[in-house]
DNA sequence: AGTTTTCTTGACTGATCAGTCAAGACATCC
DNA sequence: GGATGTCTTGACTGATCAGTCAAGAAAACT
């Protein structure tokens, strides 16, 4: 067909894939280490070492990198979260282990929380930040709602709820993240009670 | 004396302090609305119709401008939340109302949190906001230990909880500055029960 | 009125950087 | 071996931008 394909629908080898994937883990590290504005599309190619031309094969810009950054960086906690609640029935134990496994995969992507924290101050991103959030807050909003329809936890805002589950879960990500805190299971645990409490408002359930 | 003082430590005049609060306040407007780095010093100077020098008189570069900004930022939030405190004996009182008036603030000042989410994902502005948030969790986990020492809660890892209930507060702060989602008063209250009930671990206190 | 200090101007510099492109290497299939 | 499509190179362009500076205006002070 035509030569002008753009980098977005190339049909990619075994060895194109690669390079991809190489071009988006150093990018991942630096716009991490150092900011995005502050690494230049130079440095992310000689990191690699390929040249400039090769960035621009597999990425219409620097900013459509970021952007698949981010979307694989959502699919793959999702994933992740979809996961780990799978067999689980009672709603409080699908929210529980929703806020868990957040928290482990928090822990073990750094590098993608400052991404998110930077995405949202530019409206570029911040776009789709908005689109993820809104997914994930539902997704933590369905289980609220049918505990509260099982009667399990008394009624109000499914969705207020979930934000303020999510700010746990995050702020404690981000501290791990950016401040360089141990985040370690028995803080997990004291997250994980705090939020449960909050939304059932009764410490029975919770274990010492 | 010598002409070479830095922009730093001069004496200005009320004129001078008018000219640097007027860029102060532009360009906090512009960073919040198009990010940092995308805002040129010509755009802020211009904003306010002054020369590029007056830029320089006042500021000895483009980030010791947002640095003080955060700064007189963190410095206002804390005299509000003293301001709300002062009176107060009870400690879970005073987490009450410092959980308020920090969400009054944040709601008042969208921009300045677009500001600190970007403040820490590069390293230059992160050290003085480690530096901020250890100073406000620290307010915070002072009224949760006084309320363990006093009996009122369990034991526990109050700076984590303080760290929980920061949280809250910020991610309800970031989705009103960012998602433009609205924040009345029945949002707060929720957020408010969430966190005594996470710290307290009991709704029998929480008023409906 | 003279002097010092505070403040202002805006053209200019040096450097950086995102993105382009013409040319060619490599792989694959016929 | 030729043809086609995939991938790579790196010098180059055009634009932007942080920060400088020599010159002077406006106050403030004496």
């Amino acid at each position: 067909m035509s030569v002008t394909s753009s980098p977005n629908d190339r049909t990619l080898t075994t060895r194109g894939k690669d390079r991809r994937d190489a071009l988006m883990a150093f990018a991942t590290t630096q716009f991490a280490e150092k900011g995005f504005h502050p690494t230049a599309v130079s440095e992310i190619v000689d990191g690699v070492g390929v040249g400039k031309g090769v960035f621009y094969w597999y990425f219409s810009s620097k900013d459509e990198l970021l952007l698949n950054i981010l979307r694989d960086a959502l699919r793959d906690l999702r994933r992740n979260q979809n996961r780990a609640i799978r067999g689980a029935d009672d709603p409080i134990q699908c929210l529980e282990l929703g806020i868990r496994s957040t928290l482990t995969w928090s822990i073990e992507h750094p590098e993608v929380i400052r991404l998110v924290m930077f995405a949202w101050t530019e409206e570029q991103f911040a776009k789709d930040m908005r689109r993820g959030r809104r997914i994930v807050i539902s997704d933590t909003a369905r289980h609220i709602s049918r505990a509260m329809d099982a009667g399990l936890i008394e009624q109000g805002d499914a969705r207020v709820m979930a934000t303020a589950v999510r700010g746990v879960s995050d702020e404690l990500a981000r501290q791990f993240a950016i401040s360089g805190d141990l985040l370690d299971d028995s803080v997990i645990e004291t997250a994980v009670r705090f939020c449960l409490r909050g939304v059932v408002g009764d410490s029975t359930r919770t274990p010492t």
